[in-house]
DNA sequence: TTAAACCTTGACCTCGACGTCAAGGCAACG
DNA sequence: CGTTGCCTTGACGTCGAGGTCAAGGTTTAA
């Protein structure tokens, strides 16, 4: 298939597939034309990239998965290097979320301060 | 005083001092030299600024708090802008962690069946 | 006198993941 | 033959909050 159908049917633009291929994570055949030519394979990978970005994942950070997927394996996390990514990325997710617990407590904090002072400003509205 | 010691007393650096100028959250007096020069009122303006910064709001969520200090309320916080914008920064935080509480799970889910398919990558190390 | 340590404006750089536009080639349909 | 709809590469724009020069003026201490 060529770059536009890729694209629709990956959820995504032309214009993300070829970012990727520059960056060193998407191949491509061409086609006499010089169009891109795709595979079924390269859809599924395209999905785990996207997959993986949706759950916070950097496009760097897809690196190891895309790797471990053209070396053959099943799955793009049958590597250990993905696997570590995902520790990674857990304990940053860990970490914000500690982060946004405080956040929350002080802003809070802060509203409820503002509007015991400045009363008549009281829930949505 | 000047811009060096402002930014030194607030801990901020100058740059970032000339930068809140530029987008009309902070004026200066100016000495005879061209020099600017700061009151105590801007110390505590700047450093109201930093703490909503830390708190996550963006230097535009910051404005509301310096106009009401500038039309002389006591804190930045005395006035219904601001506390709107408490509000609408609490829910996004909220959103923020429910997003959050989902990836993990995801990321969670994926990392122990990475971890089943492929044997000997376990713990942090 | 001259160097150090301030200050000024202006302008380009950073980061991530593309968006958007320009200028042009190729294919198929009417 | 023309137009529509693909495709190509290349290059600049976006956003937030400043960082990092460059080139020069001012003040103060040695």
């Amino acid at each position: 298939m060529r770059i536009g159908e890729l694209a629709q049917r990956a959820g995504t633009t032309t214009r993300a597939l070829r970012f990727y291929e520059s960056q060193g994570l998407l191949g491509a055949r061409r086609s006499s034309n010089g169009y891109r030519e795709y595979s079924e394979d390269d859809l599924r990978l395209v999905s785990e990239i996207l997959s993986l970005q949706a759950i916070g994942l950097s496009l760097e950070d897809t690196r190891p998965f895309v790797e471990c997927l053209r070396a053959g394996h099943p799955a793009g996390d049958s590597c250990a290097p993905s696997i570590e990514v995902y520790q990674r990325k857990l304990a940053e997710v860990d970490a914000l979320l500690d982060r946004l617990a405080v956040v929350r407590g002080e802003l809070l904090t802060k509203l409820a301060g503002a509007i015991a002072r400045h009363p008549g400003t009281c829930g949505v509205e």
